[in-house]
DNA sequence: TTGAAAGCGCTAACAC
DNA sequence: GTGTTAGCGCTTTCAA
């Protein structure tokens, strides 16, 4: 690997100069500097970004910490950050902690040991415990709450999401109503949850907890449970009991779905199902899914402008949530209560 | 931020012996050692892994080139990567490029000049443009080949996999198959359609060059095109000149899938549908989908352990592809070709 | 317009 | 066991 100490010597000139003509052209003579800059190519020179961003105590980089990058709704997320980190001359180390304790808190110290100048975060109910013992970093947080005192967060508009979810089945006549809800202690789960109770409540309908289900949100290892939970709702939905349900996030829909097929309900006839968050599956189940829509795309892009802001203005940020408001799609799985009989 | 030099003032050593106490502990007094991490934890030190780095003259970091963060199976991938370089100990570096050539060769130029010790990469047919003019780093493919020779590659046998997928539609009875192949010039699409070819030629049935149409990759700006092939394809399963449609990644299947919906063909009665890739939402389709399931996981995983093979080594690698078979998953969307009439 | 020198934080010889 | 020294590749005063 070519350094700029090669060139120099090649070109017979310091490395100081050589430097100049990368980062100021018009600071080093014309003539210099095209020899220089020949030389370069040749040499097919990389500045070594370690180097100077050692030297300038700065990485230029920024960090994003993840717990589930397979979930489209997190690496859309992904795709906002990175896009607005690149227009900013930044890149984007992307750590993907499979809502695991250890390697959150290795990931957290892993791109905290490379310097990053900031870190988006979308928390687990452990990134609190962590992000105390940590150097503080302009931080925001995306799609959920650590809890942490003070910060930035971008979110979606889960409570008003839910609602609406909730009223569209209202407004269809339904009042035995289901809630499959993920992870608790998460505060989408929680929030989303709070929109339902709200929502029925507003109705003037008692809420009734053996309507409620917790799962869980990982795709892979806990699926038991949700499944689990998910069951148990849909045998509800089986006897009568129950007449609508509505799921929290996509893993919590994924695992309804997989209920639904197997108890051989029929949507929306024996059941209306509502999910939270859209994936591209869903407009092509049977019927299609109706669902709340969040904008994952300009969550993750938001978070990193407020993270930019921060870095730009060198002072602590003023913390606070910025929602975004989330959209009801309504499509074949909910419809009218089924007539008596 | 606390360096070793702050450490070592405080505790009255100097800063080889702090970065010792750290390193390699036995080589320094108990009682030193002790003080130190006291003093060490107080307050809150993290090394920089910059500086470090830059000593060492290694990063510890490896990156990986995506096309589409978005896609499932490229997310899967990414996941593979990820866990194996944890394992080594080594940071991911992920850039997402869009299959947009100044993206890729942006992300190229930083992940060399963050002094990437090795890259995994998803080639597009940039790629491989891209690569020639770059310092030589460890590299290995995964998914697609660039075209460059002598490199290490991961793949999913996909002249195979296209393979089983016609066969099983032949063993149904079908005859006039169609195929909706990705973005031409991409070892996937090309290898896929070879397939299709190949299991065609071998029953002895003859090639219809209007039976195959090109779409594209990506989800967002060319869904148009790919949209557009679809329907074409689609148009004579309408008019019974095809029976059946094999898609060759999971785009174009969710492509054929709205034109499906958009025609009113109902499956498999009016059309047998295969798909190369699973994705979540698959088997809740009406009816779910048969598909060929490729290994992502596995992939990603064996082309980092093929990357720290080759860091380790120290030595250019041998070059050469690993292939990884692919499953059929026979769902409810090919069935055997209705009676006439 | 250019060069010399210092230093970012860390580690690795080499002394003692 | 521990300190001293040098240097990774770069940028940035400060002089000339």
């Amino acid at each position: 690997m070519a350094t700029l100490e090669d060139i120099a010597r090649e070109v017979g000139v310091s490395a100081s100069t050589v430097s100049r003509a990368m980062s100021r052209p018009d600071s080093v003579a014309a003539v210099t500097r095209a020899r220089i800059l020949k030389v370069a190519g040749r040499l097919g020179y990389q500045p070594n970004l370690l180097a100077r961003n050692l030297r300038q105590g700065s990485s230029k980089t920024i960090g994003l910490i993840l717990s589930e990058i397979q979930n489209s709704f997190n690496a859309t997320v992904a795709k906002g950050v990175q896009d607005v980190a690149y227009q900013h001359g930044y890149s984007l180390i992307l750590c993907n902690t499979d809502e695991d304790e250890a390697k959150e808190a290795l990931s957290l110290e892993v791109l905290l040991a490379q310097q990053v100048e900031g870190l988006i975060v979308i928390p687990t109910h452990h990134t609190q415990r962590h992000l105390e013992r940590v150097r503080r970093v302009p931080l925001v947080e995306v799609d959920r709450l650590s809890g942490q005192r003070g910060v930035q967060a971008v979110l979606a508009d889960n409570v008003g999401g839910a609602q609406a979810a909730i009223r569209h089945l209202l407004d269809l006549g339904h009042t035995r109503i289901g809630a499959l809800i993920s992870r608790p202690g998460v505060t989408t789960a929680t929030e989303r949850l709070s929109g339902y109770q709200r929502a029925l409540e507003t109705a003037g309908i008692a809420l009734r907890p053996q309507w409620v289900r917790m799962g869980n949100t990982l795709t892979e290892p806990g699926q038991v449970q949700g499944q689990q939970a998910a069951l148990e709702l849909l045998k509800l939905a089986h006897t009568g009991e129950l007449t609508a349900l509505f799921c929290s996030n996509n893993n919590m829909t994924y695992r309804a779905l997989e209920g639904v097929q197997e108890l051989g309900l029929r949507l929306p006839h024996d059941l209306s199902l509502v999910g939270f968050d859209d994936e591209p599956g869903f407009r092509f189940t049977a019927p299609p899914l109706t669902v709340v829509e969040q904008p994952g795309y300009a969550l993750g892009q938001a978070a990193a402008e407020h993270l930019f802001n921060q870095l730009e203005r060198q002072q602590p940020a003023p913390g606070g949530v910025t929602r975004f408001e989330t959209r009801l799609i309504v499509r074949g799985s909910s419809g009218p209560v089924p007539g008596p009989g």
